[in-house]
RNA sequence: GGCCCCAUCGUCUAGCCUGGUCUAGGACGUCAGGUUCUCAUCCUGAAAACAGGGGUUCGAAUCCCCUUGGGGUCACCA
């Protein structure tokens, strides 16, 4: 057991991937007084024991203080040993060889020590002339920490101490559960995305026992959120950067919500954004769910609620260790005294009941145990640390939260299944995950997990929060977006008169379900695209799906999403920024440290931009495949009508669409008249009196003219058609061909807007193309 | 409200750790020109930021403190 006030320390699994403490955690530097007192402190302590300085030492925490104005001259020059500095901005406080200076020798120090009673003086000047090299190039984001050593002669700090409890670990720890429902399966089939030119040699380099494993968790309640793909993302990039293993998990214990059609789903959208995993379930040809596990076969299924058994047996060892109770309180008599508390504006911490005894299987435990296997409603709580604990974070520095913060959260609710925090730490545990990268909104999850860890004798992973994503507003990104949207357009449409059983009908809504969803009672996503269906409503983009079906490229949603919280550092040959990169570039180049803190906002138009970049970047081979592809799936009868195309007018479809395209749906506008028959498209009235009847019919003229010349062309592909139209431009001695192309344009789609001529010609063909000028020439000309 | 996190152009960010080379660089967007058969692409240019205050220093975007602002979290959701 921890000795209380004793800050919990983190450790990691794999002692050599482990940071070294931190020397500049920002909170820990914030809390000295002031110089003058970091000063003489620094002269005096020695590192260790400033390790265990609690938080209390905070000038807040601490009456008396001196001011700054009180502070004695300071030693000045440019080898003035600088004290612990307050890292702030982006990635501050997590570069340089902070370590070296010396283990926090000037930050935490036991209560009760005082200025000036530190055996080691001068150890902190010393410290520093003993940094590692700068700058090095770190694997696992780590590296440059490694190099931060403790000075020889420095006392080693205490090593952490896994706390432990009075139990052997269950057998099924470690080895195979039979009780799970998994099937057997072959351990670590080759990944079906791969390919059999890579089968044969993996694109990445076997891991190795001890290398990272990271996971992506989703929770399989709808879609893959955009903001969960970048977590997946970078979890992955970390993984394939530093040769360790990537895992997928699904985190199914929400019986209600979870379901395994939501599964598929983020399984398809992480397969169509090249994110491959090593471990846990994917899609198989057939699109069916196979898992992969590690080559000894100990997790057999990465679907929590297949696990509880396993969760059970934690839940009984914990239990008999006095950590963890039941509680027979209902959810509404909780509420209630929640609602109470709030009222007072008090916060409301669950009240451990008298009879529980942290640490002791006692016989009111013990009753308490037997009421609750006997079939009583209960749920199990935590019996929560009283020490504060202190989370390292890869990103965030070290973030400590205070004694008594923590209450005694659920771990396994009434239906039987765990909650989140004790699927987590189980899972995290028995299925070797080492770093976990996810959201910043996690961070305040941490203690808990921490805490639990503790515990349950497991090992800490390494942390690192990510900046979380919002929408440009500032509001948190979220699938309730979606159905705010919707909910305004229906409700602007009521109140412009439109009966709302008459919309409910028409958008196929039960008319009772629009009700709801208008009252606000659900934000039921399924409504909300029913609606925005029916109306023509656009809704905003906040899921992978969302951006399939709207004619992105992975790579740009890559390219882009990395972006968002992460970048490269490098320049360009040209002296820019280097911000255009692949997922392969992403691979070799990521790291935690270049990861900011900021959280960002999702700027929709520069992930445009990227995208029409990346479809710039396609060969018009490449393009047409794409769009082909993308209309099959998304605009089937646009497909069957292009598909139909010879493939040199596909080709000059596609070339006449790539420039102009910023999606792959983006295309289908300018692609229009392709898609109509020569006797199914009208004539805007606007453009032709402006092309053709203006000036006495002066652009009907030149167009009967120009049909002459077309019907006597033989070589009918876009350039030459595009000198066509520039020959007889000059030869009738117009400035620019716009005077024949503008008639022309008209004559061939009915409007005075689209691709080159050249192509447009190509793509329809020389009878279509005739047929479609004599046709404007009958209508417009009379 | 408690606890926690964050702070450079409108947005994404470089620079911060290791203070001077920063009259702060790039990208998206915006605006103004230009090329072009329309639209789009493309080219050139411009406007645009170190949240405020204090401290340390010869010198602060950079180190320290405070304030302010933004955000997260406080579930039998994950």
């Amino acid at each position: 057991m921890q000795r209380p006030g004793r800050p919990l320390r983190v450790h990691h699994p794999a002692g050599r991937l482990r940071r070294p403490q931190r020397a500049g955690p920002r909170r820990q530097a914030a809390r000295r007084p002031d110089h003058a007192g970091h000063e003489a402190r620094r002269q005096v302590r020695g590192p260790h024991q400033a390790r265990f300085r609690p938080r209390r030492d905070h000038p807040r925490h601490r009456p008396g203080r001196p001011q700054a104005r009180d502070r004695p001259p300071r030693a000045r020059g440019p080898s003035r040993p600088t004290p612990g500095r307050r890292p702030r901005g982006r990635r501050r406080g997590r570069r340089g060889p902070r370590q070296a200076r010396g283990p926090r020798q000037d930050r935490r120090r036991p209560r009760g020590r005082e200025k000036g009673q530190g055996p080691q003086e001068g150890q902190a000047r010393q410290g520093r002339r003993h940094r590692g090299p700068r700058r090095e190039k770190d694997r696992l984001g780590q590296g440059r920490r490694q190099a931060r050593r403790p000075h020889p002669a420095a006392p080693r700090p205490p090593r952490p101490r896994p706390l432990r409890l009075p139990y052997t670990p269950h057998p099924s720890f470690t080895t195979s559960h039979s009780a799970t429902r998994a099937p057997p399966g072959p351990a670590f089939v080759p990944h079906p995305t791969r390919g059999s030119a890579t089968r044969a040699r993996p694109p990445y380099p076997p891991a190795m026992p001890g290398t990272p494993v990271t996971r992506f968790a989703p929770s399989p309640t709808g879609h893959l959120h955009i903001g969960g793909a970048r977590t997946a993302l970078f979890c992955w990039a970390f993984a394939r950067r530093n040769k360790g293993r990537f895992m997928i998990r699904v985190e199914d214990t929400d019986a209600a919500r979870s379901s395994e059609e939501s599964a598929r789903g983020i399984l398809a959208d992480l397969a169509w954004l090249g994110i491959d995993n090593d471990l846990g379930p994917y899609l198989d040809d057939l699109g069916e769910i196979k898992e992969r596990d590690w080559p000894d076969g100990r997790v057999r299924t990465f679907f929590q609620s297949r696990r509880t058994t396993i969760y059970d047996q934690h839940i009984e060892r914990l239990v008999r260790a006095g950590r963890a109770y039941p509680a027979f309180e209902s959810a509404e008599e909780i509420e209630a005294q929640r609602k109470a508390a709030v009222a007072r504006k008090a916060t409301y911490r669950y009240p451990r009941p008298a009879d529980v005894t942290p640490g002791e299987f006692n016989d009111a435990l013990a009753s308490r145990w037997e009421r609750a296997c006997s079939g009583a409603r209960h749920v199990i709580r935590f019996a929560a640390p009283a020490e504060p604990l202190v989370v390292l974070d890869e990103i965030l520095g070290e973030v400590a939260i205070a004694a008594g913060e923590l209450d005694d959260f659920v771990i396994r609710k009434a239906d039987g299944l765990p909650t989140y925090h004790f699927a987590v730490v189980v899972d995290d545990e028995l299925m070797g995950v080492t770093h976990v990268l996810r959201a910043q909104e996690h961070l305040a999850n941490t203690p808990r997990h921490v805490a639990l860890q503790s515990a349950m004798g497991f090992r800490t992973p390494v942390y690192a929060h990510m900046p979380i994503i919002f929408n440009p507003d500032g509001t948190k990104m979220s699938k309730r977006d979606k159905a705010k949207a919707a909910r305004k357009a229906a409700k602007d449409a009521v109140a412009k008169g439109a009966p709302p059983h008459r919309l409910a009908a028409d958008c196929g809504i039960a008319p009772g379900d629009l009700d709801a969803f208008l009252a606000g009672d659900n934000d039921n996503t399924q409504t909300a695209e029913h609606l925005a269906r029916g109306m023509g409503v656009a809704l905003p983009e906040i899921e992978v799906w969302d951006f399939r079906r709207n004619g992105y490229l992975p790579g740009a949603i890559i390219n882009f999403l990395s972006l968002l919280g992460w970048n490269p550092g490098m320049k360009q040959p040209d002296g820019k920024d280097l911000e255009k990169f692949d997922a392969a570039f992403l691979c070799a180049h990521f790291s935690l440290d270049r990861v900011g803190k900021t959280p960002s906002k999702f700027d929709r138009a520069k992930l445009l931009s990227f995208n029409a970049d990346a479809i710039a970047a396609m060969t018009d081979e490449g393009f047409a495949q794409t769009w082909l592809a993308w209309m099959k799936e998304h605009e089937p009868a646009a497909h069957a009508t292009i598909a139909a195309l010879g493939v040199d007018q596909r080709l000059a479809l596609a070339q006449a669409l790539r420039p102009r395209a910023k999606t792959l749906r983006d295309a289908l506008r300018p692609a229009a008249f392709a898609l109509v028959g020569d006797a199914d498209y009208p004539f805007d009235p606007a453009a032709a009196d402006k092309h053709l009847r203006a000036e006495g019919g002066k652009g009907l003229a030149v167009l009967r003219e120009f049909r002459a010349v077309l019907a006597d062309a033989h070589e009918w592909t876009p350039e030459a058609l595009t000198r066509t139209i520039d020959a007889f431009a000059k030869q009738r001695g117009m400035p620019n061909p716009g005077p024949v192309a503008q008639p022309l344009r008209v004559a061939l789609t009915g409007t005075g807007v689209s691709p080159g001529l050249g192509e447009t010609l190509a793509v329809l063909g020389k009878a279509s193309a005739l047929t479609r000028v004599d046709r404007c020439l009958r209508e417009i000309g009379g």
